[in-house]
DNA sequence: TTATTTTCATACCGATCGGTACATAACTAG
DNA sequence: CTAGTTATGTACCGATCGGTATGAAAATAA
């Protein structure tokens, strides 16, 4: 069984190369071409390591959720309802404003490419997010230090919706430091001490 | 001084499909197909009409923002700091999340447009952003019934991270009763009785 | 060496993109 | 009527899209 012409290129860092420019430029605006260059490699080989740029784009997406969107499933293992909420929500300052990541959320960028050939793409994200939704919600359920009155599933989606806010903060370029203000101020009226 | 040959299209309708088609679709999802195909019209009748699909688009914001968005400046003048947090929220429900019109934002949807072409629309939005958040902190700092110790550049870009986060749910396929009680929640939290 | 297998590089595929040239149709001014 | 002006429909432009056919290059197995 003879071994064939070995790889010249390492998939990993190609796919990290590919995270970083569907997260910068969307999914439908970055081209097999914008992907080619950044890779360091040519279509073909593309093509063979990883399929069609639809199936690229879903690796890239994995790598995302559980790489720099890690600390999302991490935060619900947090004691308090309060910490929770506060790693959630200061995870997703740092995670759209570091500086050396594209601004903005890549989930959040994927359920806004609504050109016909990005549905499916588009779909992936929404399941994505369907998914940490119930997951958040269950941890609220669960809890025994909710404050009485407050229903797990609106709150839930409550922390999510301000996330995603964060997250087109942003992309609209505002600096770290302006949203980590915001952040402090929406936990502060959030969570009253 | 002849006239000519009459159009056989109103502008004005044509101008709304337009604008229909691009929140729904965001700029780089809809084609000048699309559009023609939407409007009823062709493409040379289009481009002498409108100019180009660039041009178009900026026509349409203007329309969304003086139409569908005007709340947003109305809100403004509402007595207290209260209402006019009240308004700008519930106003953004009831923008993203109505039956006849696409759900989402179409200012926040061309945010996340980050094709190369896309640049100039994004600016387009992202200057509309910027007005409407300048324009809400002024209108806090002039406010005498603000919560002592509140800082209003920080309060009015908190209550515009909401807004976002916001038009990201509805993006996303929330339905309008789910936002509603998310978005009565956040106002309860960030405005204790 | 020779056979086999896998990757690489070039060149190309049909389709679609935004935009336009050109001829014709429909109107008004005289 | 004729002349002038504007809009319409068709057909097309070069460029780019995602994806691929093809053959040479580089490895192993014998």
């Amino acid at each position: 069984m003879p071994g064939g012409r070995p790889r010249a290129f390492d998939p990993d860092v190609a796919l990290d190369r590919a995270l970083e420019l569907f997260w910068r430029q969307g999914y439908e605006g970055t081209s097999l071409s914008d992907l080619t260059a950044a890779m360091g490699i040519n279509k073909p080989s593309l093509y063979a390591a990883f399929g069609t740029k639809e199936q690229l784009f879903a690796k890239a997406l994995d790598r995302y959720v559980s790489g720099p969107g890690a600390f999302a499933r991490e935060a619900l293992a947090a004691a308090t309802v309060r910490e929770v909420v506060e790693r959630l929500i200061h995870g997703a300052v740092e995670l759209t404003t570091g500086p050396r990541t594209p601004p903005g959320c890549l989930n959040v960028n994927t359920v806004h490419a609504c050109g016909a050939d990005a549905a499916p793409v588009r779909e992936l994200a929404l399941a994505c997010r369907m998914a940490g939704e119930v997951a958040l919600r269950r941890r609220l359920e669960q809890a025994l230090d909710l404050p009485p009155g407050q229903d797990p599933a609106t709150l839930a989606r409550l922390v999510h919706t301000i996330t995603d806010g964060i997250a087109v903060q942003a992309a609209a370029g505002r600096t770290r430091k302006e949203i980590r203000e915001v952040a402090d101020l929406a936990l502060r009226a959030l969570l009253p001490a």
